[in-house]
DNA sequence: ACTATACTATTCATATATGAATAAGCCAGC
DNA sequence: GCTGGCTTATTCATATATGAATAGTATAGT
């Protein structure tokens, strides 16, 4: 059962990746895309990291291929000189739109395999893995 | 729901690597073990990489770090020169065992929070996504 | 027997992730 | 105002994963 959840997850994110790909993003990308739009404003990259569960050096890179790719903007933090804010950039903000929809269809698929299930039960369970 | 069951799987993967690293294993190589072990044989990579549902480059380099660690030995197939076995050691199965006991615990702590579940339903959704 | 095709593992480039080590900047308490 | 201890991001080494390209081997069809 264990196993199956672990499973079952890893076929999820392949279709997630698989989906994001059609619009040039990855499930990473995303991710942090959707943390900084939804902000609303640049947040240094200890916050994404922290929002998205992970270590520093992690959003470093990701922040570079981001950034290579054009959708994110590294900008200086006037407050603070040690820190770095990532800014979405129009590019970027098109870019999450376009992964946004890819990621509601796989949503939707997802939906329909829950058809018959108690979601209140199984979102209890979930939330108590932690 | 779809991101919690996400979460869900790599919080219970966090945990396998963690109980896994004290016996010095990863979950990668526990997963690789568990197959040879099991199958009783030495398997070519190919096979591995299948039971593993992961390409074949990645059991390459999965095998190098496992006979680095003396886990593992390659050896030739007399019936096809093109194939490589890997075959368990000694030190693999004593490893195996001890990553085994490990795992235990965390599926004793995992069935915990299942309490209360009809694991049945659960199952069927589970294995719904593929 | 030869050839075309397919399969073997490996190597390489790349993406994602971690954790240790480093350099720079901030700030509390003296 | 200085110092010591945080925090900041980055770099480095490493692990895991993918997919493309390669070299060697097998095999089916001619």
């Amino acid at each position: 059962m264990m196993y199956s959840l672990v499973r079952a997850a890893h076929v999820l994110e392949s279709r997630l990746e698989e989906a994001l790909e059609q619009v040039g993003l990855s499930l990473a990308k995303f991710g942090a895309l959707s943390h900084l739009v939804k902000e609303g404003e640049p947040l240094s990259l200890s916050e994404c990291a922290m929002k998205m569960t992970c270590v520093r050096s992690n959003m470093t890179q990701l922040v570079d291929r981001l950034e290579a790719d054009g959708l994110v903007r590294r900008v200086e933090d006037p407050e603070d000189r040690r820190a770095v804010r990532a800014a979405v950039t129009p590019l970027g903000k098109e870019r999450y739109a376009a992964g946004a929809r890819q990621v509601e269809k796989v949503q939707a698929e997802f939906t329909k395999t829950l058809s018959g299930i108690d979601h209140g039960s199984l979102e209890r369970v979930l939330s108590a893995i932690r």
